[in-house]
DNA sequence: CTTGCATTTCGACAGCTATCTAATTAGATA
DNA sequence: TATCTAATTAGATAGCTGTCGAAATGCAAG
C-alpha cells in the first residue's frame, strides 16, 4: 500500500502511467494490449505497471502465462481523500496529552488539536516545555541528517530552522559533521521544570 | 487553473513542492522563510513556487518587496474530486445522441452512457456507424500525431490500434509520415448508410 | 538618482528515469 | 524434455528537471 502521498503523486505523474490507469478503468488488460494501445514496448509497460502495483493502484491476476491487470478502485478512493488533508496525520499522532506531564498545562495553550505549535513561546519556562515536547520525536543513539531534523520539526511548526537551533542551543540536540543526535537529559540546559 | 490531471500530479510529485504545500497549510510564507525551512536557496524555491502557481495551487500577494504565498484551498479541493473520476468527462461530453442521425439506433446499442464503446461491431453496417461516430472527433484540415489519434480514440475504446487501422482502411483517416488527417466524406469507403 | 533588499530569471551541471534491445524467467503444450 | 509464448529483468542511453551561483528585475527609502 502507498506509504506516502509523495510516492503516490510520483506514480501518477507520468503520461504513460496516467493513460494506463485510464485504460484499466475500462476493464482488465494484458501487458500486450496495453503496449499496443499506448504504442510502447512490453518491457516499458511492465516497468510502469510495477510502479503502479507498488502503490497498490493496480493489481494483477495470472491466467496461464498472461497477466490481467486491473485498477484497485478502493485504493484510489482512499488515497484521494488524503489529498485533502495534507500531512495532518503525522502531527496528530504526536499530540501532547499524557495527563501527569507537568508541561501539559503549557502545551495545552501552545499546541493545537492537530499537533501543530501555534507559536514559539518567548519566556524560558514555556519555551522549555515546548522544546521538551519536540525532543520526544528523536530517539537517543540515532543519527539524523539535517533534513530529517527539519522534517520532524515541521510536523509541528514551519520554522524548523529556529527551533532546530534552539534545541541545539539548549544542548538537547548535538551536531557534528551535518549529523544530529539527541543528548541525554542530564546535559540539557533548559529552564523551567526538569 | 490546472488544464490536465497530468500537470497537477507532476506539480505535486516532488518532495520540495509537497513540503512547500505542507508549510503553506500553516499560513502565508515568504520565499526566504520557505528557503530556510526547506534548506534550499531562494532561486530553487522560486522555481517550485512558479510551478505550483501555474497549477493554481498557490497564490501570491505582494507587500513591499516581499511576496506572501498561500495555498488556494478551493483549487485543491476541486482537483482532488477529479482524481476519483478519471477521464470519464472527456468521453461523456461526446455522447452520440442527436435524434435525427440515422446511425443513432446502432449507436444506442454499442455506446454506453459514459460515451464508451462497449464492443466493436463485426458487421459492415454497424461498424460503419461506429466509425462515422468516431471520426467526428477529428477536424478536417488538421494534422494529428499518432499519439493524438490514439488518445482521441481511447476516450471511447481501449483498442485504439485496431480502430485507428479501421479508420484508415475505410479512408476516413489518411496517413503519411506518421501524421494523420481526416478525409472528406466523399472519399470514405464505409458500408451502410451514407 | 543611488543604495539596499526580496525575488525572479538565466545558464550550467548533475542526477534521475522512461525507454529501448537483449537476455532471462515462467507457464502451457506437444 | 523441447518448444512456444507472455512477461519480467538487466543494461545502456537519452531527455528531463531540480539545484545552484550569478545576474537582472523591481520596490522602497534616503
Amino acid at each position: 500500500m502507498t506509504e506516502t502521498l509523495l510516492e503516490f503523486f510520483k506514480a501518477m505523474a507520468h503520461e504513460s502511467r496516467l493513460r494506463i490507469v485510464g485504460l484499466l478503468a475500462g476493464g482488465e488488460r494484458s501487458v500486450q494490449e496495453l503496449a499496443a494501445a499506448l504504442d510502447l514496448k512490453e518491457p516499458t509497460v511492465s516497468h510502469h505497471l510495477a510502479i503502479l502495483k507498488a502503490q497498490g493502484i493496480v493489481t494483477a491476476r495470472a491466467e496461464g502465462t498472461t497477466r490481467w491487470h486491473a485498477l484497485d478502485r478502493d485504493a484510489l478512493a482512499a488515497l484521494s481523500k488524503r489529498v485533502l488533508q495534507p500531512q495532518a496525520e503525522k502531527a496528530a499522532a504526536r499530540l501532547p496529552r499524557k495527563a501527569r506531564d507537568p508541561d501539559a498545562e503549557v502545551l495545552k495553550n501552545f499546541v493545537d488539536a492537530q499537533g501543530r505549535l501555534k507559536s514559539i513561546p518567548a519566556s524560558g519556562k514555556k519555551r522549555g516545555a515546548v522544546l521538551r515536547w519536540l525532543i520526544r520525536d528523536f530517539e537517543g543513539g540515532k543519527r539524523y541528517a539535517e533534513a530529517e531534523v527539519n522534517e520532524a520539526i515541521q510536523a509541528h511548526h514551519w520554522d524548523s530552522a529556529t527551533l532546530r537551533r534552539e534545541l541545539v542551543g539548549h544542548r538537547m540536540l548535538a551536531r557534528k559533521d551535518r549529523l544530529y543526535w539527541r543528548l541525554p537529559e542530564a546535559e540539557w540546559r533548559v529552564g523551567g521544570e526538569a
